[in-house]
DNA sequence: GCCACCTTACTCGGATAAGGACTGTCCGAGTCGCTAAGG
DNA sequence: CCTTAGCGACTCGGACAGTCCTTATCCGAGTAAGGTGGC
């Protein structure tokens, strides 16, 4: 899984908390990441329509969305892309013995249990929210861990 | 994923089915891949344990144990690799609000949210056998579609 | 004093190089069966 | 006829290039705030 997608998740964690967009540079420099990089994630997350940028003098990233309604599904997939890791190449309909094209209209057993195994991880991260994650942040570093987040944001 | 995963999927079902040990150039004609590049992730099957290799005239491959005793998480790690898709990389260490080391005993929300969709997937992994694939197939293309493959395997 | 315009500084966005992993290939080490000569 | 040494061919195993994707970076397009000049 690429590491993009590390940063992705705390970016939206960092988001949920804000009361203003938040720049690239401040996301990058909070994180202690390269900008320029994490801005290139940040513009996936802005495709998948997971944030809105804000361009100008104030400009930054906002959640489009309550943070409740964005699972950790919505950004992996945005990410990494939606495209499944296993694929099938269809073996199956190649050499001597290879399976006739019109028994192949259902996917083999082994792509349906990959598909079974992705499938269940899929169900898994969609079961987490961003507001979840920022909850158990709570629960392992204080309360006030997102008020100093939110004095290191304000400007100035 | 790696897709010589598939490849050595298939191997192993096929392997299930044989009587006698099956050559890499066998596995690699049957299934219309390259051959060398095959032997490659049959080697990582044999470091894995999970066939045996004899060399010498009527040498080839054979699964060390029943088929049923083999997963499908048993192959795929033996040709991914062990190591978890997602690797936390601890950035709530790194920046100007990183969280303190003694702090850090245990991993992060996200690191946790990510173990447990990758648990649901290996858990579902674990629970199909390589004899559950051959039921499968057989179900799929009829009783006799491997019979006709030890009749393609046997010498001549 | 008020308004419109311009400069400016700051933001995001896509196009552009470097590194590493997956893909693909080759030849050498090792082993078993066959053959043939000798007792 | 039986034994046994040698030969040969076939197998696996690790070391070696090619190509695609991830990582990392840069500069240009766009926007809003603030200053400045004119009315």
């Amino acid at each position: 899984m690429t590491e993009g997608v590390e940063w992705a998740v705390h970016c939206c964690v960092v988001l949920s908390q804000a009361v203003e967009p938040v720049s690239a540079a401040q996301l990058a420099e909070l994180h202690g990441v390269s900008k320029t990089y994490l801005a290139k994630h940040l513009q996936q997350l802005s495709r998948a329509g997971l944030v809105r940028s804000t361009r100008g003098r104030v400009g930054g990233y906002e959640l489009t969305r309550a943070a409740a309604k964005v699972s950790l599904l919505d950004i992996v997939e945005a990410v990494d892309g939606p495209e499944p890791a296993f694929r099938c190449t269809e073996i199956r309909q190649r050499g001597p013995l290879a399976t006739p094209p019109e028994k192949c209209l259902k996917p083999c057993g082994v792509a349906r249990a990959m598909g079974a195994a992705e499938q269940a991880w899929r169900r898994s991260l969609a079961s987490v929210s961003v507001d979840d994650l920022a909850g158990s942040v709570v629960r392992d570093n204080g309360a006030g861990t997102f008020d100093a987040l939110r004095g290191w944001l304000a400007p100035g």
